[in-house]
DNA sequence: TTCTTGACACGACCACCGTTCCATTATAGA
DNA sequence: TCTATAATGGAACGGTGGTCGTGTCAAGAA
C-alpha cells in the first residue's frame, strides 16, 4: 500500500475519511485475511476488529455471531470453485476436475477444512454449487438418488482429504519438512513392530507412510468415482442403490 | 489381562478408602462419561476436575494437556469396535460389518466423530485396529497400496458421516425430531427455488432430502467398496492403482 | 439552518476457557 | 519416626465469545 496522501484542507474538510463504514463484507474479507495469514485459532472476534481497527463489539451489528460469520467466510471462497459444464464422453474426468478445483480452494486457504467439515454449504455460492454439481453428475447418468448422494460424498472425501493434509502439519508452521519428517518417524515405529504381532503393518509400513497427499487424494478420486461408475449400471433404486453383486464378491488374489 | 484379584481385608488395612486416588484411568473415564452425557463443549478441564471432586490443576500431573486427553479418550472407545478375522467368500460383507461397528461406536459416543475427525489414532488400540482392518482388507485380494489406502478412506467415510449425523442435530437435544423438521424445511426450500435457474435442485429435493442417516451410510459403504473391488483387478500398481479405464467412461444412461 | 432521530460504535463487563506456578499436603520408603 | 518424593489444588495469567448501555455522528425533517 502506497503512501498516504495527506488530503488538502479545503477538499473536505470532514466529510470523506470520517470512517470507511464497517460493512458485513468487509468483516468477512478481513476475516479471510487474517484465516489464510495465521489460521483458525487466530480468527478471534477481537484480532478481527483490531484489524479492523474497531472494538470487537462492534462486530455484532453486522455478524450475528462468529459461526455465522465462519458460514460467510465459506460460501465467500466457494466463489473460487469451478464446476464445468458436461460435456459429452468426458464425464470422469470433468468431475475430477472439479474436485480438484474443490481441493485447490481448500489448500490456498489454510484451515478452511476445518471450517468446511462440519457445515453443509447453503449460502448462495453453495447452492449454487450443488446445482452445478448435480447438472454434472446427472449427466453421466446417475440415477436420482445416487446423483444427490454423490456429490455429498464427494465433497466430503475432498474436504476430509484436505484436512488430513492441513492437520498434519499443524501447530508448527513448517509444511513440507514437517511431513517429511512425521512420516519418517512414523515409518520407523512401523517397521519396529513386533512383526510376529503385527505382521500387515510392519509389511505396509511403506505403502503406508509414503503415499503423499497428490497421490492419496487421486486414489480416493479413482476409487470413489468407480463405484459411482458401477452403481450407475443398477437401473432399479428400489433395493441398493448400488449394484450390490459388484461388492459382495471379494476379488481373488 | 485376567480379573484383578482382590486384595485380602487384613493385609492392607486402611489403605483402600482414604481417597481414590487420581489416575489417568479414572480421568479418562471419568471424561467420557461426562462426553456422552453432555458432549464435547462441557467437557472442559474445570467440569471434569469438579466431577472427579478436586481441583483442575491436579488433572496435569496426569494428563499433559486437554488434546492428549481427547486421544486418550479416543483410543479408549476403540475397544469396541470389532474387526472380524478374514473368512472366505464372505469379504465384502465383513468389511461392511468392520464399517458398521465403527459407525455404532461412533454413534453410541456424542460427538466423538468431532473428535476423531481430525486424529490419527495411533494409541495401542488404534494400531491394534489398523493391523487387523488391513489383515482383513489384504484378504480381500487388495494390493499394498489400494490396502493401506483403502483403510484410511473407509474409516475417514465412515467418521466423516458420524460427523455430519451428529452435527444435524446439535445445539438442541431432540435427535429425531429435530433432524427430520430439518429435512422438512429444507425439502420445502428447495422446492421453493426458481426451476428455472435451479432445475436439478428442485428435481432431486426428495432424494436430497429424504436420505436418512442409515440409507447414506449403507450407500457410500457400497460405492466404496465397489471402487476398491474395481481397482482389485489392476495388478499393476506402478500407474493408476485403480484401473482407470474403469472410471474413464461415462456410463450413458 | 437547526433539530431530531436512529443506526452504528465501542468501553466495560460477564462467565468462561486452558495452562502454569508454587505452597501445601499426603504418602511411601528408610 | 523422619524424610524424600509425588500429588494436590488455590491463585493467577492471558486469553475467549457474547451482551449491555452509553455515546457519537450523519442524514432526513422541519
Amino acid at each position: 500500500m502506497p503512501e498516504e496522501i495527506p488530503v488538502p484542507p479545503w477538499r473536505r474538510p470532514k466529510k470523506a475519511p470520517p470512517r470507511m463504514p464497517l460493512t458485513q463484507d468487509r468483516i468477512v474479507d478481513t476475516a479471510l485475511g487474517i484465516l489464510d495469514a495465521e489460521g483458525l485459532d487466530a480468527l478471534s472476534m477481537r484480532r478481527l476488529a483490531q484489524e479492523l481497527k474497531t472494538g470487537h463489539a462492534s462486530l455484532y451489528a453486522h455478524v450475528g455471531n462468529r459461526d455465522e460469520l465462519l458460514d460467510l467466510v465459506f460460501d465467500l471462497v466457494l466463489t473460487e470453485v469451478d464446476i464445468p459444464e458436461p460435456e459429452p464422453g468426458r464425464w470422469a474426468e470433468q468431475v475430477k476436475e472439479m474436485c480438484r478445483s474443490l481441493r485447490r480452494m481448500f489448500l490456498a486457504h489454510r484451515d478452511l477444512a476445518r471450517i468446511a467439515i462440519d457445515r453443509v454449504p447453503l449460502g448462495p455460492n453453495g447452492i449454487m454449487g450443488m446445482e452445478r454439481t448435480l447438472n454434472l453428475l446427472r449427466a453421466g447418468g446417475l440415477q436420482d438418488e445416487l446423483a444427490a448422494y454423490g456429490g455429498d460424498l464427494l465433497s466430503t472425501f475432498v474436504t476430509a482429504e484436505a484436512l488430513e493434509q492441513s492437520s498434519r502439519h499443524s501447530g508448527a508452521e513448517q509444511s513440507q519438512e514437517q511431513a517429511g519428517m512425521f512420516a519418517d518417524q512414523l515409518h520407523g515405529y512401523l517397521k519396529s513392530l513386533p512383526a510376529t504381532q503385527f505382521p500387515n503393518l510392519v509389511h505396509l509400513a511403506g505403502p503406508i507412510t509414503s503415499l503423499d497427499s497428490d497421490r492419496r487424494f487421486e486414489l480416493g478420486l479413482e476409487i470413489i468415482i468407480a463405484g459411482l461408475v458401477a452403481g450407475a449400471g443398477a437401473d432399479d433404486g428400489a433395493d441398493d442403490g448400488v449394484r450390490s453383486s459388484a461388492g459382495s464378491t471379494p476379488p481373488e488374489s
